[in-house]
RNA sequence: UGGGGCGUCGUCAAAUGGUUAAGACACAGGGUUUUGGUCCCUGCAUUGGGGGUUCGAAUCCUCCCGCCCCAGCCA
């Protein structure tokens, strides 16, 4: 094996997909899908799952469908549907005219179900759910065959008939699967195969009052769209032979289901439901809290698509169980908005200098380069006056010995201005610093000195008099450890610093233009965007990652 | 203790019996730098355990251990 073999290493499912391709399977075809059932906001394992789905398709020139599973009324809604159509949009992949519904083909399903009553393969059971509990066995013993299990054909389908029409109420009778009460998959054990809901649906309104399964609906979807591969979580693997069998039994066209692992992360939870709770009981602001790994709360943090896509790509494709490290989501990210995010001066902490030898009243303009990785990105002009304001936190008065930043009688630069020396430092009468008195070399402007001297450190600025205010709200992990669910209860877990709000923010007045939503650098700083709350009157900056701390970590190592 | 699946670096993940077990993230150290950012360099595993087959085993056989999933008229 060559390096070039190593590095175009493909995982198992492409293995399959050329396999296929190279033997001619379906003629050289590939056709996938993505089948949500809309009851619920999409999150980053579904990412997962729709670049699987969605990108093998496109890699080896197939078609991909969109696909929603709508065979259970009782917990869906055309909410769902709106968001989740437009999360995977926003992914970047497109559908075309291939959007369709489970429930579309109700009719179908109907008449195959007739099918399989006619060859006996299917049957009308009367037993209530505790009793088909009863008769299901255990893991470890059989099952017993359902007194109904014999009726015969013209029984099964004129109850059938009268099941479809109404006259029964919820839950008095099921079709289904004969299979074997003994079989040691528990899902082979006669599993049903539609119930009675009378519950009105989001697409078909009462027109129907029995509902395919699961296991019974989703393999006659993918064969009806004609679905080659078939790819979904691995909890279903041992529905495959359900899977099977159906298609078998109707000698229809038959897709390949493939399962793969989940994506679970580190300090977050994966669970539909449990990211409901954090909802429903205000832990968080709602589905698009910038803290949660819905695909809505990560675009309102700021994640870019084409940076979800890379991380779905990185982590690869096994059926091993596996929980990725949020570091690598959280490089994916920093890697894709250091290439494109243009840059701004934002003073998150402020404290003021003044000049001292700058004269009242004059202002000049300096050029800031607005993205050193592009140069295309040129370059803009930034007001300088006689009072900055700096981060608290770049001034030390007794300072660290590795701190290179703006300590009294030391010389550092105003990124892209001057060479500045802090010569006074004012108090408040606790004791506090309050504002510190500097002066700046005038031979210096740009912030190179003539004379060729070096400082060590180098710190970011705004004019007091043309920054604007800005509220800037800063995330972090949602939760303080890496398996929320291994402790006895995950809220318990949950990073109460999670949220910290900025009020007293002053940025670049260019940065005030931004468009909602769109990434930047607030130099030293991290990455932000404009927050939908933001108002003309009030800017709000989320911010979306900061930029790697290596000082942080001397400070943290040396503890 | 029925059935199915899975165990390779801290975390993901390659390897398809054949030279020193890819790569990425993380971590540690160093260089460059007008962002303590980026970039560059260096370091970082003998494959869950035992036996066996073979000239040769992460790959094959065997026994053991561990983890995950299944007893919805949810998907």
């Amino acid at each position: 094996m060559t390096s070039a073999d190593k590095e175009n290493s493909i995982d198992f499912i492409r293995e399959i997909v050329e396999r296929d391709l190279r033997e001619g399977k379906h003629g050289g075809r590939v056709h996938t899908r993505f089948p949500p059932e809309p009851n619920g906001y999409l999150h980053i394992g579904h990412a997962k799952a729709i670049c699987i789905d969605f990108g093998i398709a496109e890699e080896y020139g197939g078609l991909y469908n969109l696909r929603f599973d709508d065979t259970n009324p009782v917990k869906e809604d055309v909410e769902y549907v709106d968001s989740i159509m437009r999360d995977i949009k926003w992914l970047g992949f497109d559908w075309e005219d291939r959007l369709y519904y489970a429930s579309d083909y109700f009719d179908k399903m109907y008449d195959y179900a007739e099918q399989l009553i006619e060859k006996d393969a299917a049957y009308i059971c009367d037993l209530s759910t505790d009793e088909v509990r009863e008769y299901r066995g255990t893991l470890t013993e059989p099952g017993r065959n359902s007194p109904w299990r014999n009726r015969s054909v013209e029984d099964n389908l004129d109850l059938f008939r009268r099941m479809r029409s109404g006259e029964f109420p919820d839950g008095t009778r099921t079709l289904r699967a004969k299979i074997d009460m003994a079989s040691p998959n528990m899902n082979m054990r006669d599993p049903a195969i539609y119930r009675i809901l009378k519950k009105s649906h989001h697409r078909t309104g009462n027109r129907w009052c029995i509902y395919p399964m699961y296991d019974y609906a989703h393999c006659l979807e993918d064969s009806i769209e004609g679905i080659t591969h078939s790819c979904c979580s691995i909890e279903f693997e041992d529905h495959r032979p359900l899977y099977d069998w159906f298609l078998d039994q109707l000698d229809i066209f038959h897709p390949q289901q493939i399962e793969f692992a989940r994506l679970n992360l580190t300090y977050t939870i994966m669970s539909k439901r449990k990211l409901a709770m954090l909802v429903e009981n205000g832990l968080v602001s709602g589905w698009d809290d910038p803290r949660m790994p819905t695909l809505s709360g990560l675009r309102r943090r700021g994640y870019t698509p084409e940076s979800i896509r890379d991380f779905t790509g990185r982590i690869g494709v096994a059926k091993r169980d596996s929980t990725v490290d949020m570091a690598l989501l959280e490089y994916c990210i920093r890697d894709d908005l250091n290439r494109r995010a243009p840059r701004f001066m934002a003073v998150l902490d402020p404290l003021k200098i003044i000049i001292e030898n700058y004269p009242p009243g004059k202002c000049e303009e300096l050029e800031f380069i607005n993205n050193p990785e592009d140069e295309s990105a040129g370059s803009r002009m930034v007001q300088f006056s006689r009072e900055l304001y700096i981060e608290r936190d770049d001034f030390q008065e007794e300072p660290h010995k590795k701190f290179r930043r703006l300590v009294p009688g030391r010389e550092v630069r105003l990124r892209y201005a001057y060479l500045i020396t802090c010569v006074d430092v004012v108090k408040d009468e606790d004791g506090n610093v309050k504002e510190l008195i500097c002066t700046y070399d005038p031979e210096t402007r740009g912030g190179s000195a003539p004379d060729g001297r070096k400082v060590k450190g180098t710190i970011h600025w705004v004019s007091a008099e043309h920054a604007v205010p800005a509220e800037v709200r800063l995330y972090d992990r949602l939760f303080t450890v890496e398996n929320p669910l291994s402790s006895d209860n995950f809220i318990d877990t949950i990073n109460n610093e999670s949220l910290r709000v900025l009020n007293r923010c002053r940025i670049e007045p260019s940065a005030a233009d931004l468009v909602i939503g769109e990434p930047v650098q607030f130099e030293r700083k991290g990455y932000f965007c404009k927050d939908p709350d933001s108002t003309e009157k009030r800017l709000i900056f989320n911010r979306t990652i900061s930029l790697r701390d290596t000082w942080k970590k001397i400070l943290k190592n040396q503890k």
